[in-house]
DNA sequence: TCTCATACTTACAAAAATGTGGGTACTTAC
DNA sequence: GTAAGTACCCACATTTTTGTAAGTATGAGA
């Protein structure tokens, strides 16, 4: 492969993979697994607001994907983990530092949407 | 306020900014102007696969969030020009980051997919 | 015994995102 | 004079995403 991959190019497959890791739920289970290795539970647990039909969802998709990797406990009731694979790693730490820049330029933003608003 | 942002809180409004930058042509259209200013039209061509409508409505989300500039030249055929603001530079470095790291592991990914799919 | 927790799946419905094609008012280039 | 470019907006239809509720098999705890 002579091209290196583009992600403004319509036709580049790296946007199907963009589009997986920043959805709405995947984004916000890679952060969550940057704490460690966590079962179905507590993942729905800590992601707020996710429902079960997402979360399998979004897991499934970065699974396939090879970011995460689901272990499954062959036990009843079931138990099942899931942690980041290396690639993983990798993607998540950089969709964190994108959330911590949110989150700490949060209080500037919101004051920017008021004045903006009330002008 | 004495309680930090946080994302992965459902009541957040961390939630909010992060799905505009995070969206489908969000995302992209962050990445684009970090090359410097770029009028409508421009942007467009840049953006592989974007409608007009949904440019449009990416543009004015990122620029309510205070992320990008908008500067219209009051001249007849209509001239604008995006560019990014201080804080939008800074998030749009962050989006551009994971977007490289996504491009730089999709030779990998790929080799993954491909191997599960025949499994 | 009755309830809850586990990790899902499926069907259905509602909501949100996106595409398409049209119109605008004017200018420049051919 | 004709076509194309500019930066949009609007209505409509379609597609995609997301939520809700129910069902599954089993074990632990009250």
């Amino acid at each position: 492969m002579q091209f290196s991959p583009d992600v403004l190019n319509e036709k580049c497959g790296s946007r199907a993979v963009l589009s997986h890791v920043t959805s709405r739920w995947g984004a916000l289970v890679l952060i969550a697994l940057m704490d460690g290795t966590l079962r179905f539970s507590a993942l729905r647990r800590r992601v707020g607001g996710v429902s079960e039909r997402m979360l399998t969802q979004s897991l499934r998709l970065l699974e396939d994907d090879g970011l995460i990797e689901r272990i499954a406990h062959q036990v009843v009731p079931p138990h099942v983990d899931y942690r980041l694979t290396p690639i993983g790693t990798d993607v998540a730490r950089n969709v964190l530092a994108l959330a911590r820049c949110i989150e700490s330029n949060l209080d500037t933003i919101t004051r920017f949407q008021n004045a903006r608003a009330s002008a």
